[in-house]
DNA sequence: TGCGAATATGTCATATCTGACATACGCTGA
DNA sequence: TCAGCGTATGTCAGATATGACATATTCGCA
């Protein structure tokens, strides 16, 4: 975000954070919904990249069209072992999960 | 291994290899069962380095020492998000989970 | 050796996650 | 226009993971 963009919303009141402090996360909990939110976004790109639809994916995974939407909105019903398994499901590799949690959420930066 | 010790196993009919292979695990399988089992590792490993004891952290996650023993052992019955909270609870950060998660097993090698 | 702390293992009621389904919405090509 | 596809969202019965508890085993130390 733009300094001049957060300097003009500040001026009206809004405050400019991450998540994690709207929701007044604990360090620990930060963490894991920010590593949640990291997979669950892969698992987008992932899948975008590879032209494969929720429907299909969600074959591959035995799993459901809606579970799949639910991931990547990084639902709170969503388990990160579904995530992982949809990751490995698309091919990832245990270093690119690793990748994928090391690379910082933009919004949170 | 060394590769002696190797020969010798094998000179006696035993076949040496990963856990993945042993259970014929399909890849994707493979790739979750050894993330599993390197966070289950991690969490041993900071645990014991800072000298906690398994009931303490129950306490300090909510859960029982029981479970904690099981996380440590990779339990069938034991998430990742169990896994990923208790590293948290040890000061973790995301990064030294994708560290975790990178650095391969010692036994699969 | 024996004792206490730490850890391992098994079981169980219940809390949480899951796939399946229904349905809504937007987009795009006919 | 509208049919077909992809995606989002809500619900629910059944599957799975959970903390708690009991108990066994291992470990360190006197």
């Amino acid at each position: 975000m733009k300094n001049t963009k957060r300097a003009r919303l500040e001026a009206h009141g809004w405050r400019v954070g991450s998540v994690a402090e709207f929701l007044e996360l604990t360090p620990e909990e930060a963490a894991f919904v920010e590593t949640k939110l990291a997979l669950s976004r892969c698992v987008r790109d992932r899948r975008t990249a590879q032209n494969v639809s929720q429907s299909v994916l969600a074959k591959r995974l035995k799993s459901s069209q809606s579970r799949i939407a639910k991931m990547e909105a990084a639902d709170a019903t969503v388990s990160i072992d579904l995530l992982l398994r949809a990751l490995f499901a698309l091919g990832a590799q245990p270093k690119d999960v690793a990748t994928a949690i090391q690379k910082r959420s933009k919004v949170a930066a």
